[in-house]
DNA sequence: GTCTATAGTGGGATAGAC
DNA sequence: GTCTATCCCACTATAGAC
């Protein structure tokens, strides 16, 4: 089920989990090819024998991003047939408050989707096209689900609010169109 | 109807003006504080005469992001009292699409309220709340309404993405819910 | 209120030896 | 595939003279 990002050889593949780890641990603004380097006890210059750029790299790990995003909406889906909108809201602000620099690396900024492996990001957007039954329709949930989700993560939500209760309006819209 | 962001002197206000038109033609990263002096004729290190530090500058960027945009939103259900949502989300497109660098500004990140005059946000957040009939509904829907606007400023959706009708969509769901 | 000078910190990336 | 050395860039901010 799960699936590799492209070919990497055994030390880009390293290389990618550091990376990663040193993003999801201090954020986007840590993620520098030195302080990457310190972690792979190497020096920055060696990183580009494996990676063109530093743009490259940081594909590889939205690549994983959304593998792992995939899957985890596929599972929703398959766990509660009945409800899949309110399934995927839930895996989708799981996926980005457990990951939240990962998340922000791969939503707030344009896609390079010439530096991802092909299909990746429509595996990650299927579930919810067929939840929503619509193109637009998923759209417009996405739309509210990101948007709960990067103004929670970017506080901007009142500390008393009640964020779950908002999710639970939004969704119960969206479920009602399809019936 | 209009109100000037606190007490600035004269040279203040310039200041301010020339941060906000370096912002809004070339964005964030263009906004420093040597490419700022530039603009006015004067050297970096005058700006800290004026204002304490960056923060305290961009901070009176968003105060006047926040009092036009609650014009605009005033002006949009006062002219529209039979759809306030719908003419809410025409007035916070247009306003994000015109002024798309002060729009990252002010929701990209978390906002400072201690550098704002008091009552700014919530004044551009009154019509909203009023629209939709409760505060939940309101988060919901401004999730939604960012949602839309800042993919679209990421550049996240198709090129041949029809939005007007993602946008309609997500409307027509929450003016339903109101009846 | 402006200036010069400068501190202090960091970044991505390349050349060329080994 | 790793290294050293280096380039060139940028930033916020402060001290102190005028």
């Amino acid at each position: 089920m799960s699936q590799t990002v492209g070919e990497l050889s055994p030390r880009a593949r390293e290389i990618v989990d550091a990376a990663r780890a040193l993003l999801e641990s201090e954020g986007e603004d840590a993620l520098t090819m030195r302080r990457l380097a310190d972690r792979l006890g190497m020096r920055a210059p060696s990183l580009y024998k494996h990676f063109p750029d530093k743009e490259t790299l940081e594909a590889a790990i939205i690549a994983e991003g959304f593998e792992e995003s995939a899957e985890r909406f596929e599972a929703a889906v398959a766990a509660d047939r009945r409800r899949p909108l309110r399934a995927l809201a839930a895996a989708y602000r799981t996926f980005a408050l457990e990951h939240p620099h990962l998340y922000r690396l791969m939503t707030e900024q344009p896609l390079r989707r010439d530096l991802l492996p092909p299909g990746v990001e429509e595996r990650a957007a299927a579930p919810l096209v067929a939840a929503a039954g619509s193109v637009n329709r998923a759209r417009a949930v996405w739309a509210f689900a990101h948007g709960m989700t990067i103004l929670e993560l970017n506080d901007r939500f009142p500390r008393a609010a009640d964020l779950e209760k908002a999710w639970r309006e939004g969704i119960r819209m969206f479920e009602r169109l399809r019936s």
